[in-house]
RNA sequence: UGGGGCGUCGCCAAGCGGUAAGGCACUGGGUUUUGAUCCCAGCAUUCCCAGGUUCGAAUCCUGGCGCCCCAGCCA
């Protein structure tokens, strides 16, 4: 089969990357993946992961995973290890090149202290909300910290002792000296070290009670690394200053080059590591990799692939503009993908049980069945055909709608890969609820056109004594408004109650049943499921990762 | 009302002074033993608005308007 079409289009980027190229600033191009380890990575890093090995692949270059570990109080390995295999799952190979901001820490030690001795950084004795007064506001600026022109023999001192423990949280900082007045915020003496005592770092244990900021250790790192363009998101564009300020006042390699871009938002979801955290922590979801999240682990588990997500991450493109992406995008990516790949299986969800009076009770025959329409190298697999059968309850309506085109009373109906039946008797409770049918087959209909007369529908069946019982589980969106926590509103009060629907009675057909956990399959005219590993012998069980088109179901106003 | 960004079809997004790509969605039609897939066709006289420059402007200039981000010892 064709691999769905991903076409690299040009982006503001790259455009710049060939510039860069065409002017011979560089010989090759490096970027990186920098991730903090405080949580999982969701489908706006890939995003970026997408962007930045895509653009190592295609040029070529390197790109590095580097995880940004300079805040030991929400990082942990447990995050590392996830963030790892979620890249590696992506498709992406970082080979050697694995690294930690906290393997830079004695660089960037080395580095504070060649900006205090050029006079670029002092330690501040000003408590942090002190330094929030002097910091001045939007329109006012800010004012000198007291210790702003402390000599520089008392400044390394200091830091000296900062980092031999002397000094408790909280009671002084590392600043840079650049400008209390300046109209960017970020400018005014930012904050490149702080003091954490007792905690231990994931990385370096508790060596450290001195952490740097991310402002000072990110375009360090960069350009320790040798990072020629360093991709990050719309929010930092006002830290470039600072960015470009540290490489320049530090003895570094080279200087790397900030491009922003904007972040992904997506319909109907969250993306913001605070609200997914949150989701977990309070239980709102089963965790991590439910697959109601747009966490990759979530996707995963819900049976996205790496290529839909590479597709839609194509399809998106990388701009500057803000953005809310529609649901749509992402499911015909993956529909794209599993059209062209899953192997097609016949499920009953809400099983209705026909018997079939034309046929003896002992009656068994075997019907052949592609695996794929039109993939033949996908082979094929038998279904046996019984006198009882199941069919999903909405594929019969007494009283059916108007362009109905499955069975009804006295109607007729292609058995999918079978027979043309037809529903001679509904049988009901004492109640009238539809318990079961009676139906007639035509045996001159197998794989040919019944005589005279034209058959539109055809729905799909289970022979009911030899179909495994299965647990389907339904997702829909986590959300029930386009924009979680819009207009002032608590985001958890937009969580969409059904957005887990399990169905217990599910009826599959035989070739499913030593189905694997991972393995995915189109149940025709349902959708596309992934077996969960939740999933074993004794009980299957199948997620919804994304439902079929439905013309008919769209008419009908669902 | 400081600074930094962004504004092209319902949603993404090309376009870089020569007369509005593409994808998603949607609407028709065809094929079909999945109301799926596939195929074919349609879908911005107009680019936030208003002026200006130019033979010619989404693209250049000026002035508005709208939206997003920044006042963590988070990233």
């Amino acid at each position: 089969m064709p691999e769905p079409v991903v076409t690299t289009r040009t982006n503001f980027i790259r455009q710049i990357i060939d510039e860069d190229l065409a002017a011979g600033r560089h010989a090759r191009i490096a970027t990186r993946f920098p991730p903090e380890p405080n949580g999982y990575l969701h489908i706006g890093h890939a995003k970026s992961i997408v962007l930045n090995f895509g653009l190592a692949q295609d040029y070529p270059g390197t790109c590095n995973l580097r995880f940004d570990d300079t805040n030991p109080h929400k990082e942990n390995r447990e995050f590392v290890e996830a963030i790892k295999a979620d890249v590696r799952w992506l498709g992406y190979d970082w080979g050697e090149r694995v690294y930690f901001a906290s393997d830079y820490f004695e660089q960037l030690y080395g580095f504070a202290v060649e900006l205090i001795e050029k006079g670029l950084a002092y330690v501040c004795d000003l408590s942090a909300e002190e330094i929030r007064e002097y910091r001045g506001t939007l329109t006012v600026p800010g004012r000198d910290s007291p210790c702003r022109d402390r000599p520089v023999a008392e400044n390394l001192a200091l830091f000296r002792r900062m980092r031999a423990g002397e000094f408790p949280d909280g009671t002084r900082t590392l600043r840079a000296r650049i400008d209390m007045a300046s109209p960017n915020i970020n400018l005014r003496d930012p904050v490149l070290y702080r003091i954490r005592h007792g905690v231990i770092h994931h990385q370096t244990g508790s060596e450290w009670c001195l952490y740097p900021t991310y402002d000072y250790t990110h375009p360090i790192s960069d350009a320790l690394e040798g990072i020629t363009h360093s991709l990050c998101t719309l929010e930092f564009e006002d830290h470039r200053p600072l960015y470009d300020w540290c490489i320049d006042h530090v003895s570094v390699p080279c200087k790397p080059r900030q491009i922003e871009f904007s972040r992904l938002n997506l319909e109907y979801t969250v993306m913001s590591k605070r609200r997914l955290t949150q989701l977990v922590d309070e239980g709102h979801v089963q965790g991590w990799d439910d697959p109601r999240l747009p966490t990759i682990a979530g996707l995963r588990r819900r049976g996205y692939t790496p290529t839909a997500i590479r597709t839609f991450c194509d399809r998106i493109g990388v701009t500057k503009s803000d953005n809310l992406v529609e649901m749509a995008m992402l499911e015909s990516a993956i529909r794209d993908d599993l059209d062209a790949s899953a192997p097609r299986r016949m499920a009953v969800l809400r099983p209705l049980k026909v018997i079939i009076e034309t046929l003896p009770a002992d009656h068994s025959e075997s019907l052949e069945a592609a695996n794929h329409p039109k993939d033949a190298t996908q082979g094929i697999r038998q279904i046996p055909f019984t006198r009882e059968i199941y069919i999903d309850r909405e594929d019969f309506a007494e009283d059916p709608p108007k362009g109905f085109k499955r069975l009804v009373p006295g109607g007729e109906v292609r058995l999918r890969y079978g027979y043309v039946i037809r529903c001679e008797a509904v049988v009901k409770d004492e109640t009238g609820a539809v318990v079961a049918l009676r139906a007639s087959h035509d045996p001159a209909t197998l794989g040919a056109n019944p005589e005279g007369r034209k058959v539109k529908g055809v729905i799909h069946w289970v022979p009911a004594a030899e179909a495994p019982a299965a647990e389907v589980r339904l997702y829909d969106r986590l959300f029930q408004v386009s924009e979680p926590g819009s207009d002032g509103r608590d985001f958890r009060e937009d969580i969409h109650p059904a957005s887990l629907v399990v169905i217990d009675g599910a009826r599959v057909e035989p070739a499913l049943a030593g189905a694997q956990p991972g393995e995915r399959f189109q149940f025709e005219r349902e959708g596309y499921f992934v077996v969960d590993p939740d999933s074993s012998a004794e009980r299957l069980c199948f997620n919804r990762t994304v439902g079929l088109r439905d013309s008919w179901g769209k008419a009908q106003g669902r």
